[in-house]
DNA sequence: TTGCAATTCAAACAATTGTATGAAACTATG
DNA sequence: CATAGTTTCATACAATTGTTTGAATTGCAA
Protein backbone atom coordinates (compact mmCIF):
# COMPACT_ATOMS: atom_id res chain seq x y z
CA UNK A 1 0.00 0.00 0.00
CA UNK A 2 2.71 2.48 -1.31
CA UNK A 3 1.63 6.68 -0.12
CA UNK A 4 1.87 7.55 -3.30
CA UNK A 5 1.12 11.05 -2.07
CA UNK A 6 4.44 12.41 -1.03
CA UNK A 7 5.70 11.60 -4.47
CA UNK A 8 3.15 13.14 -6.45
CA UNK A 9 3.65 15.98 -4.07
CA UNK A 10 7.55 16.40 -5.33
CA UNK A 11 6.52 15.28 -8.50
CA UNK A 12 4.82 18.51 -9.27
CA UNK A 13 6.98 20.84 -7.03
CA UNK A 14 9.56 19.69 -8.87
CA UNK A 15 8.13 19.76 -12.17
CA UNK A 16 7.43 23.87 -11.15
CA UNK A 17 10.49 24.70 -9.78
CA UNK A 18 12.43 23.84 -12.39
CA UNK A 19 9.73 24.81 -15.48
CA UNK A 20 10.12 28.24 -13.58
CA UNK A 21 13.79 28.25 -12.15
CA UNK A 22 15.74 25.83 -14.80
CA UNK A 23 17.90 22.87 -13.13
CA UNK A 24 21.04 25.17 -12.05
CA UNK A 25 18.91 27.01 -9.87
CA UNK A 26 16.52 24.49 -8.26
CA UNK A 27 18.11 22.47 -5.30
CA UNK A 28 16.07 19.71 -3.71
CA UNK A 29 15.45 22.03 -0.41
CA UNK A 30 13.72 23.93 -2.34
CA UNK A 31 11.49 21.27 -4.04
CA UNK A 32 10.97 19.66 -0.99
CA UNK A 33 9.97 23.23 1.12
CA UNK A 34 7.65 23.56 -2.27
CA UNK A 35 5.98 20.75 -1.60
CA UNK A 36 6.18 20.05 2.13
CA UNK A 37 7.90 16.71 2.55
CA UNK A 38 10.95 15.55 4.18
CA UNK A 39 14.35 16.36 2.24
CA UNK A 40 15.00 12.72 2.76
CA UNK A 41 11.52 11.67 0.77
CA UNK A 42 13.12 12.51 -2.47
CA UNK A 43 15.79 9.96 -2.02
CA UNK A 44 13.83 7.47 -0.72
CA UNK A 45 11.03 7.75 -3.42
CA UNK A 46 13.36 8.00 -6.51
CA UNK A 47 16.59 7.10 -5.26
CA UNK A 48 18.58 10.47 -6.69
CA UNK A 49 17.64 13.73 -8.06
CA UNK A 50 18.73 12.56 -11.32
CA UNK A 51 16.37 9.94 -11.48
CA UNK A 52 13.42 12.26 -10.40
CA UNK A 53 14.51 14.44 -13.22
CA UNK A 54 14.75 11.21 -15.52
CA UNK A 55 11.14 10.61 -14.47
CA UNK A 56 9.83 13.83 -14.89
CA UNK A 57 11.34 13.93 -18.68
CA UNK A 58 10.59 10.64 -19.67
CA UNK A 59 6.77 10.94 -18.60
CA UNK A 60 6.27 14.44 -19.97
CA UNK A 61 8.03 13.22 -23.18
CA UNK A 62 5.79 10.11 -23.63
CA UNK A 63 2.93 12.79 -23.37
CA UNK A 64 3.95 15.28 -25.24
CA UNK A 65 4.55 12.97 -28.09
CA UNK A 66 1.46 11.00 -27.73
CA UNK A 67 -0.19 14.34 -27.85
CA UNK A 68 1.51 15.45 -31.31
CA UNK A 69 0.81 12.02 -32.48
CA UNK A 70 -2.79 12.38 -31.82
CA UNK A 71 -2.63 15.31 -33.68
CA UNK A 72 -0.58 13.80 -36.32
CA UNK A 73 -3.49 10.98 -36.62
CA UNK A 74 -6.03 13.21 -36.97
CA UNK A 75 -4.69 15.39 -39.79
CA UNK A 76 -3.91 12.33 -41.76
CA UNK A 77 -7.39 10.91 -40.86
CA UNK A 78 -9.22 13.98 -41.86
CA UNK A 79 -7.24 14.18 -45.25
CA UNK A 80 -8.02 10.87 -46.30
CA UNK A 81 -4.94 8.78 -44.87
CA UNK A 82 -2.26 11.55 -45.82
CA UNK A 83 -1.99 15.00 -43.97
CA UNK A 84 -1.20 18.27 -45.68
CA UNK A 85 2.25 20.01 -44.89
CA UNK A 86 0.48 22.27 -42.79
CA UNK A 87 -1.41 20.25 -40.79
CA UNK A 88 1.47 18.21 -39.59
CA UNK A 89 3.80 21.32 -38.99
CA UNK A 90 1.22 22.19 -36.79
CA UNK A 91 1.05 18.96 -34.94
CA UNK A 92 4.49 19.10 -34.59
CA UNK A 93 4.86 22.46 -32.74
CA UNK A 94 1.31 23.27 -31.88
CA UNK A 95 1.27 21.00 -28.49
CA UNK A 96 4.26 22.45 -26.86
CA UNK A 97 3.99 26.24 -28.20
CA UNK A 98 0.34 26.16 -26.39
CA UNK A 99 1.78 25.18 -23.09
CA UNK A 100 4.45 27.64 -23.30
CA UNK A 101 2.75 30.56 -25.12
CA UNK A 102 0.29 33.21 -23.99
CA UNK A 103 -1.30 34.07 -20.91
CA UNK A 104 0.49 32.90 -17.93
CA UNK A 105 -2.87 31.23 -16.13
CA UNK A 106 -3.41 28.68 -19.29
CA UNK A 107 0.83 27.63 -19.59
CA UNK A 108 1.00 24.14 -18.68
CA UNK A 109 3.96 23.59 -16.32
CA UNK A 110 4.72 20.50 -18.24
CA UNK A 111 5.32 22.43 -21.60
CA UNK A 112 7.82 24.72 -19.69
CA UNK A 113 9.44 21.99 -18.07
CA UNK A 114 9.59 20.14 -21.35
CA UNK A 115 11.39 23.26 -23.36
CA UNK A 116 13.69 24.14 -19.84
CA UNK A 117 15.17 20.00 -20.41
CA UNK A 118 15.85 20.86 -23.84
CA UNK A 119 17.44 24.41 -23.32
CA UNK A 120 19.69 23.34 -19.97
CA UNK A 121 21.27 19.60 -21.03
CA UNK A 122 21.53 18.61 -17.91
CA UNK A 123 23.39 14.49 -17.67
CA UNK A 124 20.47 12.56 -16.91
CA UNK A 125 18.07 14.00 -19.80
CA UNK A 126 21.14 13.76 -22.08
CA UNK A 127 21.44 9.74 -21.78
CA UNK A 128 17.43 9.53 -22.46
CA UNK A 129 16.98 12.16 -25.15
CA UNK A 130 18.10 10.06 -28.39
CA UNK A 131 15.11 8.73 -28.07
CA UNK A 132 13.11 11.81 -29.88
CA UNK A 133 14.71 11.28 -33.32
CA UNK A 134 12.55 7.87 -33.53
CA UNK A 135 9.68 9.94 -32.38
CA UNK A 136 10.65 12.86 -34.70
CA UNK A 137 11.20 10.35 -38.08
CA UNK A 138 7.39 9.58 -37.73
CA UNK A 139 6.88 13.14 -38.75
CA UNK A 140 9.64 12.75 -41.52
CA UNK A 141 7.22 10.07 -42.73
CA UNK A 142 4.60 11.84 -43.06
CA UNK A 143 5.83 15.03 -44.78
CA UNK A 144 7.49 12.35 -47.49
CA UNK A 145 3.58 11.59 -48.16
CA UNK A 146 2.94 15.18 -48.38
CA UNK A 147 5.36 15.82 -50.62
CA UNK A 148 6.91 13.15 -52.28
CA UNK A 149 8.55 15.40 -54.97
CA UNK A 150 10.82 16.99 -52.32
CA UNK A 151 14.27 16.37 -52.01
CA UNK A 152 14.60 13.83 -48.50
CA UNK A 153 16.80 16.24 -47.04
CA UNK A 154 15.02 19.44 -47.63
CA UNK A 155 12.56 17.55 -45.09
CA UNK A 156 14.34 17.39 -42.38
CA UNK A 157 15.43 20.88 -42.80
CA UNK A 158 12.17 21.53 -42.82
CA UNK A 159 11.28 20.08 -39.76
CA UNK A 160 14.65 21.50 -38.24
CA UNK A 161 13.40 24.55 -39.16
CA UNK A 162 9.94 24.52 -37.70
CA UNK A 163 11.27 23.31 -34.67
CA UNK A 164 13.59 25.75 -34.48
CA UNK A 165 11.49 28.98 -34.65
CA UNK A 166 9.00 27.04 -32.02
CA UNK A 167 11.88 26.62 -30.03
CA UNK A 168 13.18 30.11 -30.37
CA UNK A 169 10.03 31.66 -29.62
CA UNK A 170 9.53 30.09 -26.29
CA UNK A 171 12.85 30.78 -25.32
CA UNK A 172 13.23 34.63 -26.41
CA UNK A 173 9.73 35.89 -26.66
CA UNK A 174 10.86 38.58 -24.16
CA UNK A 175 13.45 39.81 -26.54
CA UNK A 176 11.09 39.70 -29.13
CA UNK A 177 8.84 41.92 -27.47
CA UNK A 178 11.61 44.39 -26.51
CA UNK A 179 12.61 44.25 -30.01
CA UNK A 180 9.73 45.01 -31.48
CA UNK A 181 7.98 47.44 -29.13
CA UNK A 182 4.96 45.01 -28.85
CA UNK A 183 4.26 45.12 -32.54
CA UNK A 184 5.06 41.12 -32.45
CA UNK A 185 2.01 39.45 -30.02
CA UNK A 186 3.57 36.08 -28.63
CA UNK A 187 -0.02 36.05 -26.29
CA UNK A 188 -1.70 35.29 -29.13
CA UNK A 189 -0.81 32.23 -29.40
CA UNK A 190 -2.48 30.17 -31.98
CA UNK A 191 -1.34 32.80 -34.26
CA UNK A 192 2.66 32.27 -33.18
CA UNK A 193 1.82 29.05 -34.61
CA UNK A 194 0.27 29.99 -37.98
CA UNK A 195 3.00 32.25 -38.25
CA UNK A 196 5.27 29.10 -37.78
CA UNK A 197 3.85 26.55 -39.54
CA UNK A 198 3.45 29.12 -42.72
CA UNK A 199 7.06 29.97 -42.56
CA UNK A 200 8.33 26.27 -42.13
CA UNK A 201 5.58 25.34 -44.89
CA UNK A 202 7.22 27.86 -47.33
CA UNK A 203 10.86 26.87 -47.12
CA UNK A 204 9.22 22.95 -47.41
CA UNK A 205 7.10 24.42 -50.96
CA UNK A 206 8.19 27.03 -52.33
CA UNK A 207 10.48 26.80 -54.87
CA UNK A 208 13.73 29.34 -54.54
CA UNK A 209 14.32 31.49 -57.75
CA UNK A 210 17.10 34.02 -56.97
CA UNK A 211 19.45 31.99 -54.77
CA UNK A 212 22.85 34.01 -53.58
CA UNK A 213 24.65 31.60 -54.53
CA UNK A 214 24.29 30.02 -57.80
CA UNK A 215 26.90 27.10 -57.89
CA UNK A 216 24.40 25.39 -55.97
CA UNK A 217 25.31 25.46 -52.30
CA UNK A 218 22.21 25.66 -51.71
CA UNK A 219 20.18 22.74 -53.56
CA UNK A 220 17.42 24.51 -54.76
CA UNK A 221 13.54 23.00 -53.36
CA UNK A 222 12.00 20.37 -55.37
CA UNK A 223 8.32 20.93 -54.45
CA UNK A 224 5.62 21.10 -56.91
CA UNK A 225 2.55 20.65 -54.39
CA UNK A 226 1.07 22.36 -52.01
CA UNK A 227 -2.28 21.38 -50.69
CA UNK A 228 -2.48 23.91 -47.38
CA UNK B 1 54.08 46.84 -15.07
CA UNK B 2 51.20 44.44 -14.41
CA UNK B 3 51.61 40.58 -15.98
CA UNK B 4 49.07 40.50 -18.11
CA UNK B 5 50.54 37.14 -19.03
CA UNK B 6 48.15 34.94 -16.41
CA UNK B 7 45.37 36.93 -16.97
CA UNK B 8 44.88 36.05 -20.96
CA UNK B 9 45.54 32.32 -20.09
CA UNK B 10 42.87 32.38 -17.54
CA UNK B 11 40.74 34.14 -19.93
CA UNK B 12 41.66 31.61 -22.83
CA UNK B 13 41.30 28.77 -20.65
CA UNK B 14 38.03 30.05 -19.57
CA UNK B 15 36.45 30.38 -22.87
CA UNK B 16 37.47 26.97 -24.02
CA UNK B 17 35.93 25.35 -21.29
CA UNK B 18 32.77 27.01 -21.25
CA UNK B 19 32.44 27.05 -24.55
CA UNK B 20 32.77 22.89 -24.78
CA UNK B 21 31.11 22.01 -21.19
CA UNK B 22 29.00 24.67 -20.90
CA UNK B 23 29.24 26.65 -17.19
CA UNK B 24 27.33 24.65 -15.00
CA UNK B 25 30.00 21.66 -15.74
CA UNK B 26 33.23 23.92 -15.32
CA UNK B 27 35.01 25.27 -11.91
CA UNK B 28 37.29 27.83 -10.74
CA UNK B 29 39.83 24.43 -10.32
CA UNK B 30 39.09 23.25 -13.85
CA UNK B 31 39.90 26.68 -14.88
CA UNK B 32 42.89 27.21 -13.29
CA UNK B 33 43.78 23.76 -13.84
CA UNK B 34 44.06 24.04 -18.00
CA UNK B 35 45.48 27.65 -17.51
CA UNK B 36 48.22 26.28 -15.43
CA UNK B 37 47.60 29.08 -13.09
CA UNK B 38 46.75 29.11 -9.47
CA UNK B 39 43.25 29.15 -7.89
CA UNK B 40 43.54 32.32 -6.01
CA UNK B 41 44.61 33.91 -9.41
CA UNK B 42 41.37 34.31 -10.55
CA UNK B 43 39.97 36.51 -7.59
CA UNK B 44 43.02 38.22 -7.68
CA UNK B 45 42.72 39.33 -11.48
CA UNK B 46 38.71 39.46 -11.63
CA UNK B 47 37.37 39.84 -8.57
CA UNK B 48 35.29 37.02 -8.87
CA UNK B 49 33.93 34.01 -10.79
CA UNK B 50 31.00 36.09 -11.84
CA UNK B 51 33.23 39.32 -12.97
CA UNK B 52 35.21 37.13 -15.24
CA UNK B 53 31.99 35.59 -17.25
CA UNK B 54 31.13 38.72 -17.57
CA UNK B 55 34.24 40.33 -18.74
CA UNK B 56 34.15 37.52 -21.30
CA UNK B 57 30.78 37.62 -22.20
CA UNK B 58 30.71 41.61 -22.99
CA UNK B 59 34.83 41.60 -24.93
CA UNK B 60 33.49 38.47 -27.23
CA UNK B 61 29.76 40.08 -27.44
CA UNK B 62 31.66 43.62 -28.52
CA UNK B 63 33.54 41.80 -31.52
CA UNK B 64 30.75 39.24 -32.50
CA UNK B 65 28.61 42.54 -32.79
CA UNK B 66 31.47 44.47 -34.73
CA UNK B 67 31.59 41.64 -37.11
CA UNK B 68 27.95 41.64 -38.02
CA UNK B 69 28.26 45.40 -38.63
CA UNK B 70 31.15 45.31 -40.74
CA UNK B 71 29.36 42.89 -42.57
CA UNK B 72 25.93 44.88 -42.99
CA UNK B 73 27.87 48.12 -43.81
CA UNK B 74 29.81 46.83 -46.70
CA UNK B 75 26.63 44.79 -48.09
CA UNK B 76 25.13 48.60 -47.52
CA UNK B 77 27.72 49.96 -49.58
CA UNK B 78 27.72 47.42 -52.27
CA UNK B 79 24.31 48.26 -52.52
CA UNK B 80 24.20 51.87 -52.63
CA UNK B 81 23.24 52.34 -48.93
CA UNK B 82 20.47 50.30 -49.53
CA UNK B 83 21.37 46.76 -48.35
CA UNK B 84 19.07 43.92 -50.13
CA UNK B 85 16.79 41.79 -48.11
CA UNK B 86 19.23 38.56 -48.25
CA UNK B 87 22.52 40.17 -48.06
CA UNK B 88 21.26 41.98 -44.30
CA UNK B 89 20.22 38.34 -43.03
CA UNK B 90 23.50 37.28 -43.98
CA UNK B 91 25.27 39.57 -42.48
CA UNK B 92 23.05 38.98 -38.78
CA UNK B 93 23.56 34.84 -38.64
CA UNK B 94 27.15 34.62 -40.99
CA UNK B 95 29.34 35.54 -38.51
CA UNK B 96 28.13 33.52 -35.53
CA UNK B 97 27.38 30.40 -38.01
CA UNK B 98 30.82 30.68 -39.69
CA UNK B 99 32.70 29.92 -36.05
CA UNK B 100 30.08 27.33 -34.74
CA UNK B 101 29.67 24.83 -37.86
CA UNK B 102 32.01 23.34 -39.87
CA UNK B 103 35.48 21.29 -39.17
CA UNK B 104 36.23 20.92 -35.81
CA UNK B 105 39.44 22.93 -35.87
CA UNK B 106 38.16 25.70 -37.66
CA UNK B 107 35.26 26.63 -35.42
CA UNK B 108 36.36 29.56 -32.75
CA UNK B 109 35.95 29.26 -29.30
CA UNK B 110 34.58 32.41 -29.20
CA UNK B 111 31.52 31.90 -31.28
CA UNK B 112 30.52 29.03 -29.14
CA UNK B 113 31.00 30.55 -26.13
CA UNK B 114 28.64 33.56 -27.02
CA UNK B 115 26.18 30.58 -27.86
CA UNK B 116 26.80 28.81 -24.50
CA UNK B 117 26.53 32.27 -23.51
CA UNK B 118 23.03 32.77 -24.75
CA UNK B 119 22.06 29.08 -24.05
CA UNK B 120 22.28 29.13 -20.62
CA UNK B 121 20.89 31.99 -18.79
CA UNK B 122 23.64 32.74 -16.47
CA UNK B 123 22.98 35.31 -13.88
CA UNK B 124 26.21 37.76 -14.78
CA UNK B 125 25.59 37.27 -18.46
CA UNK B 126 21.36 38.28 -17.90
CA UNK B 127 22.31 41.14 -16.14
CA UNK B 128 24.09 42.53 -19.60
CA UNK B 129 22.20 40.95 -21.99
CA UNK B 130 19.86 43.67 -22.82
CA UNK B 131 21.99 45.25 -24.86
CA UNK B 132 21.25 42.99 -27.39
CA UNK B 133 18.45 44.32 -28.37
CA UNK B 134 19.57 48.05 -29.63
CA UNK B 135 22.20 46.08 -31.56
CA UNK B 136 19.13 43.67 -33.40
CA UNK B 137 17.43 47.57 -33.87
CA UNK B 138 20.26 48.32 -36.29
CA UNK B 139 19.41 44.86 -38.54
CA UNK B 140 15.55 46.18 -38.27
CA UNK B 141 16.60 49.00 -39.85
CA UNK B 142 18.67 47.98 -42.47
CA UNK B 143 15.51 45.88 -43.51
CA UNK B 144 12.71 48.49 -43.37
CA UNK B 145 14.85 50.20 -45.86
CA UNK B 146 15.32 47.24 -47.75
CA UNK B 147 11.51 46.30 -47.44
CA UNK B 148 9.84 49.81 -47.03
CA UNK B 149 6.42 48.28 -47.90
CA UNK B 150 6.46 45.88 -45.55
CA UNK B 151 4.80 45.20 -42.35
CA UNK B 152 6.84 46.58 -39.38
CA UNK B 153 6.23 43.48 -37.24
CA UNK B 154 6.79 40.85 -40.05
CA UNK B 155 10.38 42.21 -40.22
CA UNK B 156 10.80 42.06 -36.70
CA UNK B 157 9.38 38.26 -36.68
CA UNK B 158 11.83 37.78 -39.71
CA UNK B 159 15.15 38.45 -38.11
CA UNK B 160 13.94 36.37 -34.99
CA UNK B 161 12.91 33.39 -37.21
CA UNK B 162 16.30 34.04 -39.10
CA UNK B 163 17.91 33.97 -35.29
CA UNK B 164 15.82 31.35 -34.34
CA UNK B 165 17.04 29.29 -37.20
CA UNK B 166 20.73 29.90 -36.94
CA UNK B 167 20.67 29.17 -33.20
CA UNK B 168 19.12 25.81 -33.12
CA UNK B 169 21.17 25.05 -35.90
CA UNK B 170 24.43 24.96 -34.38
CA UNK B 171 22.46 23.51 -30.92
CA UNK B 172 21.05 20.73 -32.61
CA UNK B 173 23.09 19.72 -35.12
CA UNK B 174 24.02 16.26 -33.75
CA UNK B 175 20.19 15.44 -34.25
CA UNK B 176 19.27 17.02 -37.39
CA UNK B 177 22.40 14.87 -39.03
CA UNK B 178 21.33 11.70 -36.91
CA UNK B 179 17.71 12.44 -38.08
CA UNK B 180 18.93 12.97 -41.92
CA UNK B 181 21.12 9.91 -41.86
CA UNK B 182 23.61 12.51 -42.20
CA UNK B 183 21.85 13.20 -45.44
CA UNK B 184 21.60 17.15 -43.84
CA UNK B 185 25.00 18.38 -44.28
CA UNK B 186 25.75 20.68 -41.55
CA UNK B 187 29.74 21.08 -41.99
CA UNK B 188 28.77 22.95 -45.68
CA UNK B 189 28.90 26.11 -43.39
CA UNK B 190 28.02 28.42 -46.67
CA UNK B 191 25.33 25.91 -47.75
CA UNK B 192 23.66 25.88 -44.33
CA UNK B 193 24.11 29.82 -44.25
CA UNK B 194 22.51 30.43 -47.43
CA UNK B 195 19.49 27.92 -46.70
CA UNK B 196 18.68 29.81 -43.46
CA UNK B 197 19.23 33.24 -45.29
CA UNK B 198 16.53 32.02 -47.85
CA UNK B 199 13.81 30.76 -45.45
CA UNK B 200 13.88 33.91 -43.39
CA UNK B 201 14.30 35.50 -46.48
CA UNK B 202 11.23 34.09 -47.90
CA UNK B 203 9.09 34.98 -44.66
CA UNK B 204 10.10 38.61 -45.49
CA UNK B 205 9.28 38.22 -49.17
CA UNK B 206 7.11 35.91 -50.00
CA UNK B 207 3.46 36.68 -49.85
CA UNK B 208 1.19 33.68 -47.96
CA UNK B 209 -1.29 32.71 -51.01
CA UNK B 210 -3.11 30.04 -48.95
CA UNK B 211 -3.59 30.79 -45.30
CA UNK B 212 -5.03 28.58 -42.38
CA UNK B 213 -6.63 30.83 -40.48
CA UNK B 214 -8.73 33.11 -43.11
CA UNK B 215 -10.03 35.38 -40.72
CA UNK B 216 -6.64 36.67 -40.24
CA UNK B 217 -4.72 35.23 -37.24
CA UNK B 218 -1.59 35.05 -38.99
CA UNK B 219 -1.46 38.58 -41.45
CA UNK B 220 -0.74 38.42 -44.79
CA UNK B 221 2.44 39.64 -45.50
CA UNK B 222 2.68 43.02 -47.37
CA UNK B 223 5.95 42.85 -49.19
CA UNK B 224 6.54 43.36 -52.76
CA UNK B 225 10.42 43.51 -53.28
CA UNK B 226 12.70 41.14 -53.66
CA UNK B 227 16.25 42.51 -54.94
CA UNK B 228 18.12 39.07 -53.67
C1' DT C 1 -4.03 -4.70 20.98
C1' DT C 2 0.22 -6.42 19.00
C1' DG C 3 3.53 -6.74 15.50
C1' DC C 4 5.54 -5.60 11.22
C1' DA C 5 6.49 -3.18 7.32
C1' DA C 6 6.31 1.16 5.05
C1' DT C 7 7.02 5.87 5.52
C1' DT C 8 8.52 10.21 7.59
C1' DC C 9 11.65 12.88 10.06
C1' DA C 10 15.71 15.49 12.12
C1' DA C 11 20.29 15.34 12.00
C1' DA C 12 24.63 14.42 10.24
C1' DC C 13 28.02 13.32 6.49
C1' DA C 14 31.04 13.89 2.68
C1' DA C 15 32.10 16.24 -1.25
C1' DT C 16 32.34 20.33 -3.89
C1' DT C 17 32.70 25.21 -4.75
C1' DG C 18 33.70 30.15 -4.56
C1' DT C 19 36.33 33.06 -1.75
C1' DA C 20 39.75 34.80 1.58
C1' DT C 21 44.32 34.85 3.93
C1' DG C 22 49.00 35.40 4.82
C1' DA C 23 53.41 34.06 3.56
C1' DA C 24 56.63 33.53 -0.29
C1' DA C 25 58.51 34.82 -4.77
C1' DC C 26 59.21 38.03 -8.09
C1' DT C 27 59.99 42.75 -10.36
C1' DA C 28 61.38 47.12 -10.90
C1' DT C 29 62.94 51.36 -8.89
C1' DG C 30 65.69 54.11 -5.67
C1' DC D 1 71.91 46.11 -2.95
C1' DA D 2 67.81 47.16 -0.73
C1' DT D 3 63.12 47.96 -0.57
C1' DA D 4 58.37 48.70 -1.84
C1' DG D 5 54.80 47.03 -4.68
C1' DT D 6 52.97 43.42 -7.37
C1' DT D 7 51.99 38.82 -8.26
C1' DT D 8 51.87 33.88 -7.09
C1' DC D 9 51.13 30.14 -4.11
C1' DA D 10 49.49 26.66 -0.65
C1' DT D 11 46.10 26.44 2.40
C1' DA D 12 42.05 27.31 4.94
C1' DC D 13 37.24 28.86 5.37
C1' DA D 14 32.32 29.09 4.96
C1' DA D 15 28.50 27.91 2.51
C1' DT D 16 25.89 24.81 -0.25
C1' DT D 17 24.45 20.41 -2.03
C1' DG D 18 23.17 15.51 -2.65
C1' DT D 19 23.08 11.69 0.14
C1' DT D 20 22.82 8.65 4.19
C1' DT D 21 21.46 7.14 8.75
C1' DG D 22 18.88 5.57 12.49
C1' DA D 23 15.21 6.64 15.26
C1' DA D 24 10.29 7.93 15.37
C1' DT D 25 5.76 7.61 13.42
C1' DT D 26 2.13 5.77 10.78
C1' DG D 27 -0.98 2.35 8.69
C1' DC D 28 -2.68 -2.01 8.42
C1' DA D 29 -3.20 -7.02 9.24
C1' DA D 30 -3.36 -10.83 12.41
Amino acid sequence: MPSDRTRALILDAAERLYAERGFGDVTLRDIVAAAGVNLAAVNYHFGSKDELIAELFVTRGIANNRERLTELKAAEVAGGGRADVKAILHALIGPTLRGCLGPENERSTASRFMIRASIESVPPIRRIKNREVDHLRKFAVAMRRALPDCDEADIYWGLHFALAMAHQTTRDAERLTKLSDGQCDVDDVEAVIDRIVDAAAMTLTVRTTASKSPEGAAPARRAERLRG
